[in-house]
DNA sequence: ATTCGCTTGTGAAACGAATCACGATGCCCA
DNA sequence: TGGGCATCGTGATTCGTTTCACAAGCGAAT
């Protein structure tokens, strides 16, 4: 499946589930419009899930909603533990979008001692002592990375080390990770320079 | 310039600072693997800044930082606001890599009453009334929305109308808005859900 | 002054993704 | 049962981006 694909998939999934149960039915069109693309691209990235419309009529909403859950992993509920407790980690920590599709925090993570026994949102923050043994215990997969730049690296290798195989990495800092890890990269600084830019271009 | 190409202007200047003062010059082989690009990919992107680099020998880095910045916009310093402090807005707010790369959080705005009067990092919390009077004010021209999904598109479309150009949304949900209107979409769980696919991929 | 090694800048080629265009197909209704 | 309409699935095309490959240029050393 194209890399383009599997990026637009999450979009798909968050327009299907944002039309309400009022359609049973939603055409290429329809959902190309909503989700702000062509309607042949989303026709050929449905077609990647060996998914079936009907011609005439088109997708069948929970059917297709189910087939992209299933498509994206969804299926099976992933463990996370977030490293670096601070503004950023504490209000991932607290975001129910992650429950809503799927993803289930199970622990929290920071150096600084201060932080520990303090509680977000039903969790203890625990040290990085507990990291390594927590993941491999509960079979977590996944991190989420809030700690400052400097200490990403680091976390990272641990994480590695530790089992994980997923990283969202919010430190402004690349991180160099083996090829069998996937690792995404999302630097709030950079999309503000990115939309900088085309504002700096459209006055000129 | 390619979009493609802007996209990763951030990310060289990111590491260019990350570098320190100890190296004056860095060749676009430094950079990619830096970056974690080509090196060609490196030089045709920098050709676009009417760059100047010298055969042989490399970039000047502080004054290709210098270029970066001036391609980007980031000369000038942008006045933000951000409307919907909940835990991502606060962290948003207190958030120091924006004040880094030249934006200045400005003001601070949400629905809620009962938010009202509470001071998240040397702000106080605003109501909605004040939006528009202070956007054109101050001049302000970005906008971080951190709204909850449902008012997302509300909130977009008053920001537009007060003369806001550029918009980070953070929420869950798709906005429409005029061609001029620059803006992007930062989904949190899209992220883990994209994960999500390829380690799902990765096991099977 | 000449040679050598390194690095840039860029045309050309390769690649991947988006869009177009249309045949194929299913549903509805007369 | 047949015709018409709506929509899918997909080959062909176009477009944008990445990568390759190499000539041109600069600096250092001899």
């Amino acid at each position: 499946m194209p890399k383009a694909t599997v990026e637009r998939l999450p979009l798909y999934l968050q327009c299907l589930q944002a039309m309400g149960d009022v359609e049973s039915t939603v055409s290429s069109e329809e959902l190309a419009n909503t989700a702000g693309v062509n309607s042949a691209n989303v026709r050929k990235d449905l077609s990647y899930l060996g998914s079936h419309g009907v011609r005439g009529v088109g997708y069948n909403r929970l059917e297709l909603c189910d087939q992209l859950r299933r498509a994206l992993g969804l299926i099976e509920k992933w463990s996370v533990v977030i490293v670096g407790i601070g503004n950023l980690g504490s209000a991932l920590a607290n975001y129910r979008g992650f429950d809503a599709s799927g993803f289930n925090v199970v622990g929290l993570y920071d150096a600084d001692p201060a932080k520990r026994g303090h509680q977000v949102d039903g969790h203890y923050v625990k040290s990085m002592d507990d990291l390594k043994l927590d993941i491999k215990e509960h079979d977590v997969s996944m991190a989420i990375l809030t700690t400052p730049a400097a200490a990403a690296q680091g976390v990272a290798d641990l994480l590695i080390e530790a089992g994980i195989q997923s990283i969202l990495n919010f430190a402004p800092s690349l991180l160099k990770v083996p090829n069998e890890i996937n690792c995404r990269q999302v630097d709030l600084a950079t999309e503000l320079q990115i939309l900088s830019y085309y504002q700096a271009a459209h006055q000129a």
